[in-house]
DNA sequence: AACACAAATGCAATCGATTGCAAAGTAAAA
DNA sequence: TTTTACTTTGCAATCGATTGCATTTGTGTT
């Protein structure tokens, strides 16, 4: 009827549960013949362990839990993978929420992470989240975090980013090299770090080159389809007309593109497009956008690595490190001067 | 030092440990002042639940667990997303693994997830699978089971499924509408009934329309990017080339694109082409993909419904049911006919 | 004041596996 | 044969919350 438990194998076998607990999580203490008996029997009463009363007991439950803003996105789907990956081969669950970029649900969702005592957490913080109380809980008990993507910078944790800057750089420095002379750039909300450095190499470049910065190239906004519409719509009603765009993501990259054949620019004879991230369709698109490659698959496993690391050593004390993953340029279509490759 | 427990609460006030529970719980038995004050002092102590214990107690643990193929792909991520989302609201976490299509990878997460005691599994099984005793074990515990897309035909149990044959007529009439005679289909692997179905209405619509069905023009693959290509290629080395083809997914549509492009081949010009699945590159590749929508999020959200409500009720005899979700037809840029449009 | 009955609280067992320490068993050395 | 030193095994407490049942407290009625 119920459950066999492991005092049911040692009733039947006439000997401790003790020695079954042991025998079954091959402690070399127990004989063999006695451990080969054990487990024979476990099976032919088929015994399944019950992880809960263990990790009860142990106070450990070989569970990461994971907060993303959206599972259903290239890139946290890529890190999610990356960190199921290398959790499994290490014996871990991963346990995954999702933050909708509420802080409420964030807040809840680590509250329910702490409540199921997951041994380390490793999440990208969502857009509204200025706060932190939800996550000082874990640090105060011991639990690792390690925070990608979007980090909170006041909490000591490991930190896994993008090397931003210098993918921006590089993106800017390629247009320069194409012969683009007014460079403009579509970024994000200066809130989150990310696009603060991705302008920061934008305008690095532009410094290097001995190019001027000018305001009325330089557009904000949330990095949706429409606000890369919007934005070119913008940039092309200036007199002074940009002939390359550095686009913070693909996706805005992708609707400028769109609204430049709209008003009969073509890319990239008259304009050039490098965007960010590498999403799926940029490498399909007419033409293929040239883009910054995000390492998520690589970096999922980076942090499950280090989150596993400090489980497993109990380092309390370690001196926390921010990893920065290499980014790469991939030269496309989209910031081809014909002229200049032939 | 250590963690506050009801127990701690419980001595603090002078009062049981099993008020300090019920009140923490809500349960109306106990009066309202004594649990404002229980909740106060548990507020004050820094009190965090342990589920740990109240699942191991209550052998319920509040947990979804989730096996798909592979988590970094548009449509599980989809379909997780829409599971978590509903989860969510219902006070249920999620876990999720990926088998990587592994037999072996996908038994061993099974035996896990089962030790982990999570209340119900939703699963989309992977192309290895033709031994189900991994499952059996989460039936014969009257766990319930949810089982999505790629389905175990012989385990009772509730199944989602997409409406692959009436995806499949309709693109295929619709190609027929748009005036082609010569229809060519790229299908996957027909161990799937998935890609049965899909050839099946395929044939339906040929049939009705009183074409003649042509082995010649039927190739099954494992629908890679690589795959379309090489089927492309094989097609149109006939003498009797198609004027139309329906891919049984948008990797292959898009490859079989590309590759018509550098044969000097029009998409729609020359040839008709539909896919499926709705990937997001398919709507701003030039031409657009028509294609068939995969309604992902809310089969997620379905499967999520249909295991809480057998967690919740105990519904052990219910009438299993297999659910087909609808599909939807996209027209877009490559199977229009412009003459007919206008 | 006595009683009945309802409301609120407490007792104590329980879930299943783990583990420090004690005890028994065994083999080798004296 | 006794002693010594391992090897194996068992005892019993423990983890923290839940819950059926018993008990106490409180309220209202006659």
């Amino acid at each position: 009827m119920s459950e066999t438990t492991i005092h049911d194998i040692a009733k039947k076998l006439n000997i401790s549960a003790s020695t079954v607990s042991r025998a079954l999580n091959d402690n070399p203490i127990i004989s063999k013949s006695t451990s080969k008996r054990i487990k024979k029997t476990a099976l032919e009463m088929g015994y399944r362990p019950n992880s809960l009363a263990a990790n009860f007991r142990t106070k450990r439950t070989n569970t990461i839990g994971i907060i993303v803003p959206l599972i259903n996105r290239h890139f946290f789907s890529s890190v999610i993978s990356g960190i199921e990956d290398l959790a499994y081969t290490q014996g871990f669950a991963v346990t995954i929420s999702q933050s909708n970029d509420s802080f409420e649900k964030e807040n809840k969702i680590a509250h329910t992470l702490f409540a199921n005592r997951v041994d380390g957490l490793i999440l990208s913080i969502g857009m509204e989240t200025i706060k932190y109380d939800h996550l000082k809980l874990f640090a105060e008990r011991k639990i690792p975090i390690v925070f990608f993507d979007r980090i909170a910078e006041t909490i000591e944790a490991h930190k896994i980013v993008v090397d931003d800057f210098g993918g921006s750089l590089r993106a800017t420095e390629h247009l320069i090299e194409q012969g683009a002379k007014r460079i403009a750039h579509i970024g994000g909300p200066l809130n989150l770090k990310i696009y603060q450095n991705r302008l920061a190499g934008y305008f690095k470049a532009l410094e290097r080159a001995g190019l001027e910065i000018c305001d009325s190239l330089v557009i904000h906004n949330s990095l949706t389809r429409k606000d890369g519409t919007i934005a070119a719509q913008k940039l092309f009603q200036n007199e002074n007309k940009p002939d390359a765009i550095f686009c913070a993501n693909d996706t805005t990259a992708l609707s400028t593109i769109i609204y430049l054949k709209n008003i009969g620019l073509k890319v990239p004879d008259d304009v050039l497009i490098v965007g960010f991230s590498n999403e799926p369709f940029s490498e399909v698109v007419t033409p293929s956008i040239s883009t910054i490659k995000h390492p998520g698959f690589s970096m999922g496993r980076k942090a499950a690595e280090l989150i596993i690391h400090q489980i497993n050593e109990k380092v309390t004390r370690a001196v926390f490190e921010t990893i920065t993953m290499p980014t790469e340029l991939i030269i496309r279509d989209s910031s081809k001067r014909i002229k200049i490759e032939k």
